[in-house]
DNA sequence: TGCATATTTGCATTCCTATGCAAAATTACC
DNA sequence: GGTAATTTTGCATAGGAATGCAAATATGCA
């Protein structure tokens, strides 16, 4: 059952030549000729020989494995970035590690010790924060790192995101346009970078309309927390008559909140809008108006500058901020 | 920047005891005095040495990666499953190596062939169909093989699904014993055995009721071809009363179709069940009845099932199927 | 054809850790 | 304290592939 693994040493023996040989006709840029090419490969078929990655990566130092922290699934703009982040990374050879990380940092640290273990050739953090020693470690370890989805200040790493102020920005004008005169917020993690530049946008778009936030509450990007912040801000005699929810996957929970418990109806009774435009938020039921996080785009430019720290080690990190444009749907009171 | 790395020859010369002693030190299950360990551990400490894995891969031939085969991640059922996968498996001191895979199984020739190039020390596939050729090739890698959430008649590779027939059954009693009488089906993508499990019990829940299938079409599990499924059987002058969507992420497509596009109510108009159990059937909005798959229980399976078959290769794969309760929601009308 | 240059090929070594074996150190027991 | 039994330690090697270097071939050009 367990039969022994083909090496090139096998193949090497068979075909008459030299392991170095075998060797250089699997490696992409070494010298070969064609005679000999077709020589080993027929011999390399026959056996079913393919070169050990592993052991390949120990003498060149590079595992063709990109480590991915990923907080949690439930919210569908990441599963959905980690499909297509994992199938263009594919196509470039590459494959993803996949390691779950509570929010709250605390096993950060150990998972850390796990991705440098596996020699992983850059890491994406999705959603997760880096703390300051985290950042020693991988710099230590010479491995490269970008923030999926968040920003942070230190220059040591590139980070991949959304305009976010733009984009709360947008949202601003959108519901100041609309005639609103209530506007709340409702805050995912306060931690987050996307949250803070979020909010600053949307603030700073109310201040252009010489307005600001009615009220605010705290989702922390959680679905059942945001229920609970969606009864704060709108159990109340005078409640807002809209409210920017810092991502979609809390504002579905808002909107099931105000429509089923609190019999409120969307948008005559309340507006609301998200962000990301991930795939629910076409549906019917919700039909939300949001700022479309392009995930395709920021998929590519995370692999762009993956590639490129990879190669070139010494190459300064960039910040990458995507604009996104505002989705118009009927979630919320449209401008006359 | 790029430091070398910290290797246990290192750590052996500045602790001044040989390599072998410190490997032994990082060995689970080698023998160490006591002393030594603490010397050892203390010198590595102050490098920050650990060990490489895949250099300790290389002579265990174990890598502790198992890969995940995983079609899409759209269906919330899988993110999910996933995340609880490689936690669970994290816990254990594995890692999940992701590929993703068309549904199609055009380019999983391809796949596979890069994860035996990883070693990995077992493989999950989830929602995808091995083909003969890949079975054998999988055999003759000695990587074990085990399918979530599908079946397959060959005894060589294990499965976890839920008991699909059975459920498939509840949800045709319960359908009956609601009154309806004009019952159809939106089925997945005919190849899966999930989809044929849940239709055969459905048939056969229908049959012991004397009753048959009223009418029929084909989702495969996709959101838009269930949209497209939903108007050909309801776009009729005589529409069913109520509907078995083979799983909850079809089942979504198909009402907000019935409400929004044929202005059916639901459950008033047509009763709607599924399959899966996801988060969003829960959302009021939804308030699916549906037959829950318990996730949970299905990692926690398939990683015993998995951990076997890496220690014991010699052992008989194992075929579990596990019941999974109805859940009684709102969109089907109940029994009185 | 002859010589200089470019390309292939093989040899030997390297990457880093685990482990069988034998030597050394420790422990147990009389 | 002395010998036997046990544990600890170091030595040397293995695991599979890549690569610098030198030797061997092939190519170019007059």
């Amino acid at each position: 059952m367990v039969q022994d693994r083909v090496t090139s040493i096998e193949v090497a023996r068979r075909a008459g030549v030299s392991q170095s040989a075998v060797s250089r006709v699997f490696t992409p840029g070494a010298s070969a000729s064609p005679k000999m090419a077709a020589k080993i490969r027929k011999v390399a078929d026959a056996l079913g020989y393919r070169p050990n990655v592993l052991a390949r990566s120990l003498i060149t130092g590079k595992s063709r494995i990109i480590g991915v922290v990923v907080a949690y699934l439930e919210n569908q703009f990441y599963p959905d970035a980690l499909e297509k982040l994992s199938m263009a990374l594919q196509a470039r050879g590459y494959h993803v590690l996949v390691f779950m990380a509570a929010q709250d940092a605390g096993n950060i640290d150990q998972v850390l010790d796990e991705i440098v273990d596996y020699q992983v050739d850059a890491l994406v953090m999705a959603s997760v924060a880096m703390s300051s020693t985290l950042v020693e470690r991988c710099d230590a370890a010479g491995i490269p790192v970008l923030l999926f989805n968040r920003r942070q200040d230190d220059a040591r790493f590139a980070s991949v995101t959304s305009d976010n102020v733009a984009g709360g920005r947008k949202l601003a004008e959108f519901l100041i346009k609309g005639g609103h005169r209530k506007i709340a917020h409702i805050a995912g993690w306060e931690g987050a970078s996307t949250q803070r530049d979020r909010e600053q946008g949307f603030r700073e778009g109310l201040a252009a309309g010489g307005m600001k936030l009615f009220s605010r509450a705290v989702g922390n990007f959680d679905f059942e927390q945001s229920k609970d912040a969606a009864r704060e801000l709108f159990n109340s005699f005078d409640p807002p008559d809209a409210v920017f929810v810092a991502n979609d996957h809390m504002a579905f929970a808002v909107m099931e909140t105000l429509r089923s418990e609190l019999g409120l109806r969307i948008p005559q009774d309340v507006s609301v809008v998200g962000y990301d435009d991930v795939p629910i938020a076409a549906w019917p039921s919700f039909d939300l108006t949001t700022v479309r996080q392009p995930s395709d785009l920021m998929v590519e430019k995370t692999v762009v500058s993956l590639l490129d720290s990879i190669d070139n080690p010494l190459s300064e990190p960039r910040q990458v901020a995507i604009d996104g444009p505002l989705i118009i749907r009927g979630s919320a009171r449209k401008p006359q």
